[in-house]
DNA sequence: AAGTTACACAACCGCGGACCT
DNA sequence: CAGGTCCGCGGTTGTGTAACT
């Protein structure tokens, strides 16, 4: 019944890779292959490793043409827009950079990459925001008739916002999303979303209460609000967002909640709406507003990186 | 120069699904 | 079908080293 057991625990090495088990691997493999059985492998090649050890040091260091060194502007890129679709799945965003391993890129997104991007934001608080240079990127919507008047459908699986009240559906995933001036922002109810893990959504002065902040939460300012609800007048509208076909924890996790704010007698004024693999966009829209630029009259129009959308006045 | 801290990256661990008997 | 292991994945930890005090 099964199969053998996997190594005896207590026999095998572990720690830094020498230079001569190194040999010993690449040697083997090139000679014989895997073979199929990571677990059979190193006893064939000599060495005192499990081969899980034996699998991980072939396929992220010994392995042929991998890649080590910077990522250039392109993979960071590729990587952002990756993880704001599908969130850590490194095997799946590996895949599209040749030569890049999993775990090289999980490093580097921990270390590097992710600080990079909270710099990027980090000037953008209450404070600091008027000044701040990224505002010339995000799409700023100063009138509530800005939302009011357009309605924009990602193209995904979920088509609440064909409600009369709802304005403003936007895609917003791995993208510098929505900037919402809450001096008119204020008046109404609004549920937010910014999609799965971009730049999402910025108010430009704080609104009441925000609650479900889950993503923001590697962002650390106030007035950044990624993922979250308001609710400002209890006799308005209260807003929703649901996030369709959600990917990852976090966005089954926010899509549950704001199915329990939903109101059918009282749908929301704005709504941002998904696609199929997020919470407010997916790959389809996945550059719908990055690197844009917005004035208050401008209307919605989703950019080439976007492929599913449809616009409504 | 020595000690401490921060950083980058390699390696390990544990889990879930696939697979085998 | 049940019970067990294997494989691949993502999260976490460990280690070496550069930078700082």
């Amino acid at each position: 019944m099964g199969r053998a057991p996997c190594c005896d625990k207590a026999s095998v090495k572990k720690g830094p890779w020498s230079p001569e088990e190194d040999s010993k691997l690449r040697e083997y493999i090139h000679k014989n292959g895997t073979g199929g059985n990571w677990i059979a492998l190193p006893h064939k090649a000599g060495l005192k490793r499990c081969g899980k050890s034996c699998r991980l040091r072939w396929l992220n260091y010994l392995r042929p043409n991998i890649k080590h060194g910077d990522f250039s502007d392109d993979e960071d890129r590729i990587i952002c827009d990756l993880f704001a679709t599908i969130g850590s799945r490194w095997s799946i965003i590996a895949a599209q950079l040749p030569g890049r391993t999993d775990n090289d890129i999980k490093n580097y997104w921990n270390t590097k990459l992710k600080k990079k991007l909270m710099h990027d934001l980090q000037p953008y608080n209450h404070q600091s925001s008027k000044k701040n240079q990224h505002r010339r990127k995000l799409l700023h919507l100063s009138s509530p008739h800005d939302y009011y008047s357009h309605h924009y459908s990602s193209g995904g699986s979920y088509g609440s916002n064909n409600s009369s009240t709802s304005v403003l559906s936007a895609a917003a995933a791995g993208s510098r999303g929505l900037l919402l001036n809450g001096e008119h922002h204020t008046t109404i109810t609004s549920c937010l979303d910014s999609g799965g893990g971009g730049l999402g959504l910025y108010f430009d002065e704080l609104c009441a209460t925000t609650t479900s902040s889950v993503h923001g939460q590697w962002l650390g300012t106030e007035s950044f609000v990624f993922g979250g609800f308001q609710q400002l007048l209890e006799d308005h509208h209260k807003s929703l967002l649901l996030a369709a076909g959600a990917a990852n924890q976090m966005d089954q996790q926010y899509s549950a909640a704001a199915s329990s704010y939903y109101d059918e007698a009282k749908p929301p004024l704005v709504s941002l709406m998904g696609g199929g693999n997020g919470a407010g966009g997916t790959s389809t829209s996945s550059s719908f507003f990055y690197d844009s630029s917005y004035s208050n009259n401008e209307r919605l129009e989703p950019d080439n990186g976007d492929k599913g959308g449809s616009y409504i006045d």
